[in-house]
DNA sequence: CACAATTAAATTGCGCACAACTAAATGGCG
DNA sequence: CGCCATTTAGTTGTGCGCAATTTAATTGTG
């Protein structure tokens, strides 16, 4: 009764916008653990997980920072980053340290090692990429819908937090 | 071509390789932790995650199913699946049951609770859509952009598993 | 100067994802 | 029939993501 059932080309039931969500937001979240997979394959070699990479990338790019400036890059927070810093600490390619001018701070500077790694970093792309099939242009399209999708959604997620309606 | 470098304009060195490499991983990476806070934000009504929506979502559709098949359906294994059914078990909206065909399944079925959630669930959707400021044309183009690079992923994670190369 | 508000990290707690392993039931094959 | 490989769930351990809280340093204000 409360069975969908489409009508030919009916102006969508109930059923079907609960079958047309999931197809939308499962496709996101099953790409999202596919490319963490083959990410989790290219970087074994490296020894660090997939955001441990983003981290690297990021000091890599932009030198040394403080915590703070590299959650805002990730956009992830200490929460995150603490632990995940530790590990890559443990690892032997980043050290912590305690900003001399405010103490509250803590630069993360990339160890010897860690620049190292970049060398052996640079094959990464090329196979991440050789692994989609896509081609570079189509690539910046999608990256160009998702970065679109991600601002959209973090607007939402500001005016639809509970108590601002 | 080994190396698709465009040599038109930019040369990209292989510091550019890894400046495209953060963007178009971080993309997706971000794309999919948004869209996982919208979730949570209008799933915080029905008392339910974003994973938890997602195996109710197949229970609706699909009706009882032995975990095996959800997993299937989800691309989720039962580490995953196991303690995620304990917890919605616990929340009263399904129950599960060793068969008695094959006393190894267990099948997950919808409790009269799980069964009338799914009426306060078809507003979900709608907030969803909103909330990426995209139209249904859109939405489904860039779903099938994703479902497109996932199966392309999941290929390659087999061929590019360790012993392979 | 004293004291409240703000800021930066870290910590705690919960849930998800996944690899590796265990336990139990089933099916096949000699 | 008896044994072994396979199948299905569950368990364990590690790491990520995020909300909420804590601690310490800094800033702002009277």
């Amino acid at each position: 009764m409360t069975t969908p059932a489409p009508t030919d080309q009916a102006p969508a039931s109930q059923g079907d916008w609960l079958r047309l969500d999931q197809q939308i937001c499962f496709s996101l979240h099953a790409a999202s653990r596919a490319f963490n997979g083959v990410y989790r394959v290219v970087l074994k070699d490296l020894g660090i997980t997939y955001p441990q990479y983003l981290v690297m990338l990021a000091l890599w790019e932009h030198g040394d920072l403080p915590v703070k400036k590299l959650g805002e890059h990730l956009r992830l927070d200490s929460g995150t980053l603490s632990p995940l810093l530790k590990r890559l600490e443990a690892a032997g390619l980043v050290r912590r340290e305690r900003s001399a001018r405010d103490e509250r701070s803590v630069e993360v500077r990339l160890t010897e090692q860690g620049v190292a790694l970049r060398e052996r970093a640079v094959q990464v792309p090329r196979r991440i990429t050789a692994s989609t099939g896509f081609d570079i242009e189509e690539i910046r399209e999608l990256r160009t819908r998702l970065d679109q999708l991600t601002s959209m959604l973090d607007a939402a997620a500001l005016t639809e937090t509970p108590g601002c309606e």
